[in-house]
DNA sequence: TTTTGTTGATTGACCCGTCAATAAAAAATA
DNA sequence: TATTTTTTATTGACGGGTCAATCAACAAAA
């Protein structure tokens, strides 16, 4: 029984269906009947509005990164001091929506495929790069540029760390201990500077 | 024309294929015939002596990380102080043979498949809590054991992170870079003990 | 009657794993 | 030593299964 207007609600269910899907899994290699079962369509369908897989993977990327970037100006909106821009970078990637098993499990699989897609590929290096700017943007207003780099650099680095090590279920179990990770070497980093 | 002897040879012929189509196509997307090609050999004779793609993939695995061990452990073998142990730990994990491209995407790929084959997940706990040993058997020279536990759980999460952004070709470029940034946190997390 | 939504069925490609067959070396036997 | 037999090495061909993508067809709304 069509109604008309169904289109963005079906790319939505859809582009959820992925979602779930590949963090079920743990990977990408989920088949498009698979993703169109848990959207509640049939395959045929999942090709009419997304043309091919490829599309489809490209687009739930695409959806996870706006999450992301939207829950980033959320937060950084509401911290006042420089300082408190920095915590509020790493506490969105922490937190309940970005570090659940399912949404990790997919990163990690999207990070293998980016290998062999260019548009994935540069779709990640947009959002490391925006990780990289919005340190910066707490970072610059308490040490030099060039600390600042290399201090967003090991941030980041040890966010995505924490990450992958969330996604083997072991060693760092809950959001908690890995903010708390992040921000003990922030806050020494910038203690460091206090005392001198 | 077949000569005898042949099993230990080919064995090893095939899992460096393996590597190396694996770090080429950066995913364990790769076909038996494809890895057999690169062998010099048919994909029946991979099947002969590997039985199924999975035990290929896991001997593959195993023999990363075993080369992995024995440099880790010639590694410490020269380091007399547990200062020096932390470093060369951190050292062996962005050594030449570790840190080349094609390494890490096998990594990375292998991380992903660990996921849905449960006897590829335990290996790479095994890494894991190696890792943390390592680390832990210089640390707890210099601190108490709980904070110890921290700062190697902190120092693990940033070398994978710095693997994961090195498969990406963004942020740290050099095995140095990376090196540096490990050290810089050890250090000040080590230099904060001697003050106070 | 044109547009939008939807699917079952089908096709074509790909790939894992198996098997029968071949050939040379090694061992056993005469 | 000469022969047969067994073991080891190796592959081409193929069966069976999976899956992405297509298409024709149908139904309801505009």
């Amino acid at each position: 029984m069509p109604k008309v207007g169904m289109e963005p609600l079906r790319r939505k269910a859809l582009i959820d269906a992925t979602i779930s899907a590949i963090g079920e899994r743990g990977s990408l290699d989920v088949t498009m009947s698979e993703i169109a079962g848990r959207a509640g369509v049939s395959s045929a369908l999942a090709h009419h509005y997304f043309g091919a897989k490829d599309e489809l993977l490209l687009a739930t990327m695409r959806y996870i990164l706006a999450e992301l970037t939207a829950d980033t100006l959320r937060a950084l909106g509401s911290a006042s001091t420089p300082r408190e821009r920095v915590s509020a970078v790493v506490a969105v990637n922490f937190s309940d929506i970005q570090f659940q098993p399912e949404t990790i499990a997919a990163w990690l699989a999207f990070y293998v495929e980016a290998q062999k897609s260019s548009s994935l590929r540069r779709l990640l290096r947009v959002y490391a790069r925006r990780l990289h700017s919005n340190l910066m943007s707490g970072l610059t207003g308490i040490m030099p540029r060039a600390e600042a780099d290399r201090v967003a650099e090991a941030t980041a680095a040890m966010i995505d760390g924490l990450y992958i090590r969330r996604a083997l279920k072991d060693g760092v179990p809950d959001a908690a201990t890995a903010i708390a990770l992040v921000e003990d070497y922030l806050e020494i980093k910038l203690g460091e500077r206090h005392k001198q």
